[in-house]
DNA sequence: AATTTACAGATTGTTCAACAATCCTTCGAT
DNA sequence: ATCGAAGGATTGTTGAACAATCTGTAAATT
């Protein structure tokens, strides 16, 4: 790490770089800023886990290691604060993140809210094939012993029940609530069992939105994600020793 | 407007200016930055209606109306630009965030989601109490015939019915969306018996929630929603005329 | 010894000036 | 009328500078 090339590692996946159009109609590719490849690069550092929750990011080592200017970075920062994966304290710095007990009840209120109501709208064939896909991505997953493979295709899985509602705002929300998420699991480090306990549940809610039955489907889902987050809580608890 | 005072204009409401602590543990009140600050004028301009959608927002204009920095105005844009109420267009500059037909449908997706899973999750009596002084503080301003404070007190309402949930993100996603619909109701001038004609409604949803009937005043949320998007929509066919 | 004070170092907040890259417009050539 | 080449304007990004603030340490005080 803080290797002191002046490049940006390549990105692998990123965020959102739309294609836009020119006054003139023209489309154009939408080469992402400078600003945007730093904050596409700390985003990935924080989903693998490479900086972990509290971790201070010094503007000036990170304006360095990346080859860029300190107000890049801090461009970065703003758009990474308002995604809630760091916290700026004004004259002290940015730092990675860390969700407390009340943090975790509150992301899974956020996705009370919208993983039920998109479910309960339903979706188009399509759309629940890509659930149903999700599904038995985690079922390979767990085949394989795979617990990373495992917490992604779970991931996969909420994601497409949002994105049945067609929406780019709640995919956005969605999106942004599963990197928080992400961040606590590499802090907490959840033991392997964590997600297999769940593909049962999975599966029974992906069959109920496949018969039609979405209120069930919905209550399902309501069920899972209290439990999940009492589950979560606990794990919390063990490793809340900050 | 445009005066040339190298001053922001007062504070009157801000954002989230909350207190921070410092290492020691001594509380500090967060005087907002500079950046924060252009922000809360740029959202309060937008708010009022002084930054109509469409209209473009030059860095060097602003920083000096403003009496900053380019640098510093840049960092207000990515945040504001993150609660969409602008638009960036690379290398073209920033524009007032436009709602076209989609993202009216796309609001009132999130809006569904989120207020009547509050709403469906009841609240303590005196969350209930905020959500009848609203519908009281709508009836006031229709009586008064002030269309303005008809508009802020649906807008209080909505607020209030989301912050039954107690949930800091939630709230912020609903404060976001409403800004977002400010927007779109000074580029519509929608007409005066708009909110009115919902006075009954906002009425006979707090009754059912002030009975405890969660369910029934879910379902009659969902379908002002509903009504309420559709009249929208037409409202911007008759004024989406760019 | 414990607490406070003072000070020095480091980092952030903000500004300013510069320059390359890109876009928009205008003008001229085909 | 269409196309292409300046020209001007604005954005994207950098680098340096300086004030304000924080942190930690060492000295002074009680």
């Amino acid at each position: 790490m803080a290797s002191s090339e002046p490049i940006i590692s390549s990105p692998r996946f990123s965020a959102n770089h739309a294609a836009t159009r020119t006054a003139a109609g023209r489309l154009r590719v939408a080469v992402p800023s400078v600003a945007e490849r730093v904050a596409d690069e700390l985003r990935l550092q924080l989903a693998e886990g490479a900086l972990l929750p509290g971790t201070r990011l010094t503007e000036s080592t990170i304006a360095e290691d990346l080859g860029v200017s300190r107000n890049t970075v801090r461009e970065a920062f703003v758009e990474l604060a308002s995604e809630r994966l760091v916290v700026r304290h004004p004259n002290r710095g940015v730092f990675v993140a860390s969700l407390e007990a009340g943090d975790i009840h509150d992301v899974y209120t956020v996705r009370r809210a919208i993983e039920v109501s998109a479910l309960r709208a339903g979706g188009s064939p399509e759309d629940v094939a890509a659930v149903r896909a999700a599904v038995e991505e985690g079922k390979r997953a767990a085949a394989a012993g795979d617990d990373e493979a495992l917490g992604t295709a779970n991931q996969h899985f909420h994601g497409a029940i949002v994105a049945m509602a067609g929406s780019p705002r709640l995919n956005s929300i969605m999106g942004q609530v599963l990197a928080e998420m992400r961040l606590f699991f590499h802090k907490a480090t959840v033991d392997a069992q964590f997600y297999q306990h769940y593909l049962p549940d999975n599966e029974a809610i992906c069959l109920a939105l496949e018969a039609g039955e979405l209120d069930r489907a919905a209550d399902l889902l309501l069920a899972y994600l209290d439990r999940s987050e009492d589950n979560l809580s606990e794990v919390h608890g063990e490793a809340g020793t900050d």
